[in-house]
DNA sequence: AATGAATGAGCTTTCATTCAT
DNA sequence: AATGAATGAAAGCTCATTCAT
């Protein structure tokens, strides 16, 4: 005999949604998208299974069923987030400018990109919380970066050979004086933001770090040592 | 170079102590230092108060019974991870110095208290990922860093009016530049080192990074904007 | 007096289920029989969830997962309490009697329903103690007893109409009455049974204060006020 | 070495103030009065001994000294109760007054007293739940508490006697009568009131209830069984 | 290939109480 | 007689994951 009054006794994990989407490739993408801000806003340890779910199109088995676990997914994420600053470098082709521009160009597409996409700087921060473990684990992540390197060492290379760069850097050491400044101002905005008391968001302090850091950066290149 | 008072900012060594310790203030003191490592090395969602109990002379009660809730414990670890690099800082006296040479003594003080101070960096980055939801709601920390911008300033100030600094700067921007990277070379060191194959911990690559730096800003600062 | 359909409300012999049951709404109405004793038995604050599962052939996981929380669990056992006792007073049809008898049986079967189900009373009286909350917030336990109100004020006007009731009393006051006397005896069976050095469990007292209590609200409606 | 951002380091449990109250049954009737308020807001199992020290000019610790143990505090509190209704009954003097008129104001009074101290009845119902046990367990309840029944017994055949009650009740059924109309009213108040939905604490409601029983009763007594 | 139902293990937190003077 | 500091035991609840088809 069923009591009408029970009918709100319903299990505790959000009800499934009927997914069908007999897609499964864009069930992937979708579950990644959803994992990408879910991960980028908790973290590895804080983000939940369940929210990622509910966020989808689908169901929690279902994410167990495409990615396997949590952490797996997380890589996967991880690999997507890379891929995409890559990705986008590739398509600069400095090659066509003279170095001074095309460093500047360079930092300048940092900049923007880094400020763009919090949940990459966020993720990557994340990474690093756990050691870079996954990024270790990961060929994937390894292979889509080391293009990265070889752009500023080609464009070191084309400066000093031309005698527009003064300074015998090691690309190592230009990407890392870059990547740092484009990545603090996002990753740290939040303590920064509120213990200087100011808003890293803000358009006219953007353009004006935007320019500081590639006319610092530009005019070390071309001072000599 | 020489940094003054590191040793009580974490110990080295913990020294084991009898379970009822009858000193409240080193049990307390102990429950930080440990909470301090676990917290950096994963996170607050990440932390087990399990784990800093288990390293700890005391029990799960007792973190409790001092700190009242994980969370609150892991402000208190931020509030003196915070206070461990001003209250250094407070101490260099650079007015003491001509304006560039005070300028190159922050940045390596800078560069050399990240650089031994890895913990202090990881919850940085760790409350970043929270939003600084914590050092918002933590007037300590707000009141403890205030002074660091004063600093900058004042050095900004006695720099422009001797004439040796050339750009007018902001001081949050210089401020900016310097942390991000002293702070970058640490936060990131795994995910960079792993994808660019190198190891930032080498004393060789540190010192290489961390003389760029400060000739890359010191020279910054004096040349015409 | 035969009060049908009693054995429902809450088995007599809870029967033993093989663990993983494959039939959830078994498990639930297992876990709700078992959750109304234990409740009944202790309050809601001193009710044991890890009591209850272990009486049930479920894991305390599972209460979770169907209930969602402790006070969630108690809520709903209060609504098929109430349940119980409206659904079987639906059944009396005091339509077809006279209005005397009709009163009579009322209270009889108010009296019995009392008496034999003192989980419910003690639900009710945990209930007050908890200022009715989980009532107010209830939707289906107000739903379910206003018909209760409904069969006093048809009662009470037929009785008027036809001339046998002299008092005009709000049904309210008359349902008070009814209730107070068939709830006080069961509520408080154990202060007073100690306290005056009764059993009010015993047949003999039983009858006594059944007629009673009939005789004496009965008398009260066929007198002149 | 004191860090002065760990000021707010404080232990969990409410600080204690500063007693000295130099007058131990002052403390002890202090902490039996909010301890009334405590249980009888939340029960035994609900009520909270951190609760009672906070509101109390004690220490918890005092509670322990002087009371022992929760449940023992508890029953003091429930000894208190009880005395304090029936301190109250022995200054009525009913004898002065004629059969009926004593009856009356034997009703009258127990109704206001439960509606003057809701307390009282709270604690009576929380004593039920917990089977009276702690009630069979105190002698001073129990002693404390039988004259009211011989007060009934002497009206009874007082009024017997002198014809003006027709009806040869047993005492305890008179008591259980009054007491449960009286009784229920308040212990019921909240849950009575949200399903009918009418406020029993209104003046108008109240005043047309206690003529109700009062004369109900009466009429009973006085009306040929 | 796809999925609804179930769950073991472990988490943070609470509470009455006792230790030690 | 009086008390500040400490605590064992267990409570309610959460989470990633697997069972079973």
């Amino acid at each position: 005999m069923k009591l009408p009054e029970l009918a709100n006794v319903l299990p505790s994990e959000p009800a499934s949604r009927p997914t069908r989407s007999r897609d499964p490739e864009r069930t992937k993408q979708d579950i990644l998208d959803v994992a990408t801000m879910e991960f980028a806003a908790h973290g590895l340890a804080g983000g939940r299974v369940d929210a990622i779910a509910a966020k989808t199109q689908t169901t929690k088995r279902m994410i167990y069923y495409y990615f396997e676990s949590k952490e797996n997914l997380y890589a996967l994420v991880l690999e997507r987030a890379y891929a995409g600053i890559r990705r986008i470098e590739e398509q600069m082709d400095l090659d066509r400018l003279d170095p001074e521009t095309a460093l500047r160009r360079l930092i300048e597409f940092t900049f923007d990109y880094h400020d763009a996409h919090p949940e990459f700087v966020r993720l990557v921060a994340i990474e690093n919380i756990h050691n870079a473990e996954h990024v270790k684990a990961s060929l994937a992540v390894r292979e889509t970066n080391r293009p990265a390197l070889k752009v500023v060492e080609h464009l070191l290379s084309r400066g000093l050979k031309s005698g527009v760069f003064k300074r015998d850097l090691e690309a190592v050491d230009l990407h890392l004086m870059i990547s740092a400044m484009c990545f603090y101002r996002v990753s740290n905005r939040q303590t920064f933001g509120t213990i200087f008391e100011c808003n890293l968001n803000e358009p006219k302090l953007r353009e004006r770090q935007r320019r500081m850091i590639t006319d610092a950066i530009a005019l070390f290149m071309m001072s000599p040592g």
